[in-house]
DNA sequence: ACAAAATACAAGTGATCGCTCATAATTGTA
DNA sequence: TACAATTATGAGCGATCACTTGTATTTTGT
């Protein structure tokens, strides 16, 4: 039933050169599946918009999927980057100012490469071993469920799995939905509006 | 640039015969798309489930996007059935009450067929002539912005459209997460749990 | 300078896909 | 019963896909 396949490099780059070609790879992905969808993101493909003989493609990626697979880590990384500092000093703030926070850095995630986040998030396969995006999203459960746990007596809600379920899933989907779907509604002076209508909303949640 | 896919039946089915062929398809091809996902749902895969040809899968739908898109309809369709008239009800109802009951139809709604509504939502290319999910969404949106409007005096929040826009995109994102990600949360006495929280955070939303 | 290791190349393989078409079987009509 | 319309059949076509393999080129180490 489970179908393994392999999505670590087939050899490591150590050269300049190698190390060139599997960036031009990287990037080739990323812009075929911007532009065209993954659907239209062949490997043959793939290797021609990279300037790169296909052979190659599979000197350092066993198969297409460690290659979407390496662009989801890539894409991730830059998220983690963006956001981590963030996260840490939020954790000690109260809930108004931490609400809003999150909300901002949740906004700036998705504001990284959001047409590249929008084809990851909507038409990668989610079978295989692309749940790379899902681990992030675990990872951000993880982080509100510890930050509830540290302020539970600043928070009414009874149960606090389902508060830090309820919370990543309203924050992630109104910031994809917004940035991807409505940017109208982050441009210029009504982001604020937005950030502080989803953290209001928040609050008013976890104080009953 | 804007490849025109047909999506329309190629011949209307008139003899019982060959009704019960298209709805053998239509069948075999939710079936398949459940159990294999779209990638491994060919028509040639499809029409062996069926127990039909591939040929007489050719003679009712012109190609593989018309058949998705008729269990699409057909999906829509049912969910609509079990939630019109719930909706209907809810128009002239006070917040505290509708907020409830439109939490409760989202969760009624994905609750029809949830692997299938899975799949659709998460597998389907979005190119394509298949936003017909994206219809259903969209007319979900057109009735929270009447209610809004209707309610106004009830209501706090600035801007209609950016809280109808907010309230929908919550409410589907939760429920679609609980039915399919975490049924826990919706077994047995939880769920009341969860009906309440979501409806008193959005009630607590629009009133500031 | 030169051999070995690393890297790059691209024609080609087998499998699968969406879909066609010539033909056969069934059903409605007289 | 006879004929036309409808429906069903499935071998097979051309295209595309992920991926292999044998060979050529470049870089490294000495």
């Amino acid at each position: 039933m489970a179908r393994k396949v392999e999505t670590t490099p087939r050899k490591s780059a150590s050269q300049e050169r190698s190390r060139a070609t599997v960036d031009a790879l990287l990037e080739a992905t990323a812009r075929v599946l911007i532009n065209d969808g993954y659907d239209q993101a062949s490997t043959n493909r793939i290797a021609e918009v990279a300037g790169v003989s296909i052979g190659s493609l599979y000197q350092y990626f066993p198969n297409k999927e460690s290659l979407v697979a390496a662009v989801i880590d890539r894409h991730t990384q830059e998220i983690s980057e963006v956001t981590r500092k963030a996260l840490v000093k939020m954790a000690a703030s109260p809930i108004e100012t931490a609400a809003r926070a999150f909300v901002s850095v949740a906004i700036d995630g998705h504001r990284v490469n959001p047409k590249l986040h929008g084809v990851l998030a909507e038409q990668i396969p989610r079978v295989g071993r692309l749940e790379n995006i899902e681990a992030n999203i675990q990872q951000g459960y993880a982080f509100v469920r510890g930050y509830l746990e540290a302020h539970r007596d600043e928070i009414d809600v009874a149960d606090l799995d389902l508060a830090a379920f309820i919370l990543v899933t309203v924050v992630e989907a109104l910031t994809h939905a917004a940035v991807l779907r409505r940017p109208d509604i982050l441009s210029g002076e009504k982001a604020e509006q937005f950030v502080d209508d989803v953290a209001r909303m928040v609050v008013s949640y976890l104080r009953a």
